[in-house]
DNA sequence: CTGAAAGCGCTTACAG
DNA sequence: CTGAAAGCGCTTACAG
């Protein structure tokens, strides 16, 4: 059914050394021999078994896909399924196929990530952050094997990281709020344990502070990034003395339960300023339509890809790169007097 | 760097014989020797490698991943990647991991699952279909390989398939529309390439002619799934001297174009019905909240993931399965009196 | 209960 | 320009 290279060998009247060579492009086989051999090779159907040649060669031609961190959603999460896609469609294009580790049985309590990419002999790791990293994508971070984090900052000696500027996305969210004349804005992060939140909390508050804008610390929640803990902590804003009046979520389905939450409760969402993260496709429908925050996801998935193949065929080593947040306004946040 | 299962049998003072059989639970050990193995593994962190394994077992534990067809958007389509996520957690468990095949280079032209099935000696196969399915998935198909399709109906003597009724998501939406009023209903489907949009519309000429009403040829259109499509062919539709009051639109971003079609010709929403179909996350939030069919993914997910095992481990031969839809009512149908 | 030996399908110095 | 041989890291009859 499937052939060898010693079938193929013998069908041609040659030496499997000499199949071999033709396969791997060595230049010193007689072209009436390696035309000759070729046309066999196609006329079988033949490939190479893959892990045969990944014994040998020691090298696998695959990536390992990780979703580090107990994100319930992995595939589920636009983000991620985007940032992977264009991903995939570059590393391809250089022959490489992607390994998807499933953590169910092996990785139960998310440990040994290494061990698991040695197993498999990849050539390299594309790991993507979710909440809570667990301490083992450290040792891979810290192998010889090539790493590229996104939303993780990687820092070992064959490790670079990409993602968006998560600072930029808040400047660019207070200064907007600003200018339509918000002056008291409110705070719903992720997880405390996403460093992607943290990062944007601590630039919120950095921001306004620079405009001498002071934030409420009940004002400051923290969700999960999903829809209804968004609709929970807006709940919870709602039943301050002092309502903020402004909303900035640090994603667009945390934003939407905000709105769901200020609907529900009876007030006019109108009154409200609201500022989402990530640009989903829902934000186009929702009502009001949502201003948020885009992430280039595409050229973040792009960029790993180069970045890593860089650092797999010894190139270079890149340096982190951070990629540029759009604002996208919508009607979510109208123009007040002050 | 990475031990071999020679060096833990020096280490442990056993031949490799014996540290292999303990790697794979043979019940012919001693009891201290093996101890005494296991400890010294799990000291050096050994994992035995993958290639090296594979090939001697001639076994893989990796399931080959295909999206079938020239499907521009693959991982960005919320129903593969929903679907295939549900399918990887309960592969998962039975310690599958999942390779994604890149179809950039290889693959150019869409020839030889096949060669590449075998190449990388895969246990198993998913097979998510889009439009226009390359006639090698056939070849793939008929193989020994277990093979389980998504939208695409195998037949080989390893193969299975799952789908959702089809023909049930066109008669839940005739009998609705049917109910609420409505005698005049436009379908735009998707590309005619797709058997899955053909066979819907199949069935809703079917269910329409149950009910005595008469479908105007030119109240059928072809779009493309994705939203711009369905804009056109709305806008098309409003052009005819006899405008339908009713559409059923085979996915819901053709659905939301549809909408977007009728607001900005200046017709009033509230007097159309639509209905899309899939419910993804922007049917809930769109103006008016668009009513829906809803596809199992999860359920197919997971179903596919157990046919497939169910192949592999040859516990016998799953018959093909088709899923119940769900009609999501929401207000994008009114009630209209005749 | 344990080990020596052959083999899985390929690659790569090395010799000619 | 071509081939014989050793080796990649494991598994599996088979013998003891």
């Amino acid at each position: 059914m499937k052939l060898t290279i010693t079938e193929i060998a013998k069908l041609a009247g040659v030496s499997k050394s000499t199949v071999s060579k033709i396969i791997n492009n060595y230049d010193d086989i007689g072209p009436e021999t390696r035309g000759k051999v070729l046309k066999i090779m196609e006329e079988y159907g033949y490939r190479p078994t893959y892990s045969a040649q990944s014994l040998a060669k020691k090298v696998s031609n695959v990536i390992g896909v990780i979703y580090a961190g107990k994100i319930n959603s992995d595939l589920n999460h636009p983000f991620f399924t985007e940032v992977l896609n264009a991903f995939k469609k570059v590393i391809g294009v250089e022959g490489f196929d992607l390994l998807l580790f499933s953590n169910e049985r092996f990785n139960p309590n998310g440990e040994d990530y290494l061990a698991r990419c040695r197993h498999y002999n990849v050539d390299g790791c594309l790991i993507i952050a979710g909440s809570e990293i667990e301490p083992s994508i450290k040792k891979l971070d810290e192998s010889d094997i090539p790493c590229i984090g996104v939303d993780l900052e990687l820092v070992g000696g064959h490790s670079a990281y990409i993602m968006t500027d998560n600072e930029k996305i808040s400047s660019l969210v207070v200064d907007y709020l600003y200018m339509q004349g918000h002056r008291e804005v409110a705070f719903i992060g992720g997880l405390e344990s996403s460093s992607i939140s943290e990062i944007r909390l601590a630039a919120f508050e950095r921001e306004m502070a620079s405009y001498g804008l002071t934030i409420k610390p009940e004002w400051i929640k923290h969700g999960d990034f999903f829809e209804q803990s968004g609709y929970e902590k807006m709940t919870e804003l709602l039943k301050e003395k002092d309502i903020p009046r402004a909303i900035f979520a640090a994603s667009d389905l945390m934003a939407l339960g905000a709105i769901k939450a200020i609907k529900d409760h009876g007030y006019n969402v109108n009154e409200f300023a609201i500022v989402g993260c990530d640009d989903i496709l829902a934000a186009r429908y929702s009502d009001p339509p949502l201003t948020t925050v885009k992430q280039d996801k595409e050229k973040i998935g792009r960029m790993a890809a180069m970045m890593l193949k860089e650092m797999i065929k010894e190139q270079g080593k890149p340096r982190a790169v951070k990629v540029d947040p759009e604002l996208v306004i919508r009607s979510s946040v109208a123009f007040k007097k002050n």
